[in-house]
DNA sequence: GTCTATAGACGGATAGAC
DNA sequence: GTCTATCCGTCTATAGAC
């Protein structure tokens, strides 16, 4: 259970607990998280099945280490990207577009990171917002508490005439457009062979035009709600 | 002597099979496929656990049953829309508006059907669109060819000049503001208690309008994004 | 069509040797 | 820290009485 931290710093190999992790979270991507077994993971990371249970107890405690290693930092980076604009704002208060680059921006970012697993996990975490597993949607609210505070709190101020609900739900919207950016072509492969052009580079511009169009969008009229919704209007 | 295979048609009990499919329906949208057995869906029926296997022959055949019963209808319903709004538009185009509301409008509003159950196999459905479960991808992407095919036909036609790879992958993150909406809070307390109005005949109107604006946000510019040869050519 | 009983595989977790 | 061996529960699916 506790790393010996000793002062040895040669270029260690993966350590058993590392390989772990990345095999369980490459694994759920691939066959979701009820669906991957310990024998799977360890089978894959080279290690016994007793490991996992040695390195983090339970199979519940190793799904939360797999999503704390990577959204840790994750959070830490919208933050940072929140603070930079709030400072050039230099008093005023920062444009809409811009929090919602720090936001979304950041995540796209690791999204696009290959080389160190970063797409990998941004597509399970895609994926697990809309996660049934109680106790995983829990974990990532207290995990999500602070950044969603900090990020809200300046959109309802970059947008004082707005209703916040309106605020909230269209952030609500954004999210699921990112996930289903991230989850990309191999979500669903309803469009199969279609997404002629699927560079991870200009996804971002992509999105962020479309996030923007949706946030800027005219407030929806709620007066004829109680009609049915003709398909006239507009 | 029970079992009258014909039609006496006096208010009918509901039978194994149908509260087999609504019992799996529901614990699919709260437990998940994989995590939701067979026992649990018997259980609730009040059924024998052997007739799932009777009725359906194996897990995976109840499941396709059980998207199969809502998805025909739906996407039926997703069609007959697109007919009468290219019906009304008199050998014109119809508004891209239009085409949209005809897709995303259908599905808010037999996910706004609590009565007969819409609502939850919507969440279910939304929540699928990135299921890991090979063969559920499988199945879907089959069920929706065909009306994809028309509506991603309608929408290039009425966007002659906007590139199809834009349209595709907008469309794409429509599903997911869509998919997002429909599960609504209960996907995720990240928004614990800060959804005050959660109003679902005031959901429509919301995502409509987010929708428009994220469709016709002004195309990304790709001439920034990196400096790989032949990008900034375009 | 519905039931009981059970086969047969696989799941998470642990004990204890090394 | 890593291993083998194993406990014990649950799973899907089926056989066969009624």
């Amino acid at each position: 259970m506790f790393k010996v931290t000793t002062a040895d710093n040669r270029s260690p190999a993966p350590e058993t607990r590392d390989r772990i992790l990345d095999a369980a979270e490459a694994l759920f991507v691939e066959h979701g998280l009820e669906a991957t077994s310990m024998r799977m993971i360890t089978s894959r990371a080279g290690a016994n099945l007793a490991a996992v249970n040695y390195h983090f107890g339970t199979k519940d405690a190793l799904i939360q280490a797999v999503f704390r290693r990577r959204l840790t930092e994750l959070n830490r980076q919208r933050l940072a990207a929140l603070d930079r604009v709030e400072v050039a704002a230099n008093g005023a208060q920062p444009k809409p577009s811009q929090i919602v680059e720090a936001f979304f921006g950041t995540s796209l970012e690791l999204a696009a990171d290959t080389e160190h697993g970063g797409s990998t996990f941004m597509r399970l975490l895609g994926r697990t917002y809309t996660e049934p597993n109680a106790f995983v949607r829990q974990f990532l609210a207290e995990e999500y508490a602070e950044v969603l505070e900090r990020f809200l709190g300046a959109l309802y101020r970059s947008l004082p005439g707005v209703p916040r609900e309106e605020i909230l739900w269209r952030f609500h919207f954004m999210m699921g457009a990112m996930s289903y950016a991230i989850a990309g072509t191999d979500a669903l492969q309803l469009f199969a062979g279609t997404f002629d052009d699927a560079d991870p580079q200009r996804l971002m511009p992509r999105l962020m035009s479309f996030l923007l169009g949706g946030l800027r969008a005219p407030l929806a009229d709620f007066s004829a709600v109680d009609e049915r919704p003709g398909l006239d209007a507009a």
